[in-house]
DNA sequence: ATACTAATTGATATATAATATCATTAAGAT
DNA sequence: ATCTTAATGATATTATATATCAATTAGTAT
């Protein structure tokens, strides 16, 4: 199925691009009508999904939460606030063969893995209450 | 806010204990609807959220999935098929001071992490396809 | 340039997972 | 036995994402 060039796909991936903390599909739609009014809301999804299959960016998937779109960049992983519920990038060092110290996966072929912290962030640590509609 | 003992919640623990592998919230309402035909869904989803925040149960929130819950005892991740879908456990090793190996998270305070490694299982190995209907 | 064919789109319906609402029931204390 | 309020059952609602399908359009062949 070969993949053909159209304004759509260029606007989705442009956004991802330009807003590049981790936007989730509707983010990533509302930045993207302001320019391309008609743009229906499952040609993103789409979009996204084809975009992510072709390494173009990377699809986050978030335990407890919807998807994000990263434009892939230099290796990192993710820490998500327990409080507020918002992602933040965390840079990390190689950790050498983590698929070493796994046992009892006879027969598995490893294809990678994510590896999501959780904690509380230091807008939550000082303001100590909830802030949910603050996310991201 | 005090918890009380009630049948529905115990019904919904034995449950979780008795599948112990990784239920979904379907699941575990399918298996006690078996002995308590007029329990609600939402009863279901309830208790298994209380039952979290009361340490009885584990909650995974699983990327791209219904969160799934296990009964927690020994420590271990998990590793999703990336063909048919299914979570397996995992045993790991003590992984010393993940923590130490990050770095830009100035202010935060850690809580955990979720590794969930990514594979294809020997089942879809062996066949080649897709086996989503056979979804743990 | 014109015609072809299949990928893509837009609009909508559907699926799935989970929470919110609210009147009723019942657990545990007095 | 009575009281208080946590918990339930039924249902509606929200959120996220995919499926469907006729119409459009990108890229190729003529």
């Amino acid at each position: 199925m070969m993949k053909r060039k159209t304004i759509q796909r260029s606007l989705v991936l442009d956004a991802v691009n330009k807003l590049h903390n981790h936007a989730t599909a509707d983010e990533i739609y509302d930045a993207v009508i302001i320019e391309h009014p008609n743009i229906s809301k499952a040609t993103v999804y789409r979009n996204l999904n084809t975009l992510s299959e072709m390494g173009e960016i990377r699809k986050l998937e978030i335990p407890g939460g919807a998807d994000r779109y990263d434009h892939c960049t230099h290796n990192h992983c993710h820490i998500k606030c327990d409080k507020c519920g918002r992602l933040f990038d965390v840079d990390i060092d190689y950790i050498s063969g983590l698929e070493n110290n796994i046992r009892d996966t006879r027969g598995f072929d490893f294809t990678g893995y994510d590896i999501i912290f959780r904690g509380t962030c230091p807008d939550c640590k000082k303001h100590s209450m909830s802030q949910k509609e603050k996310d991201v």
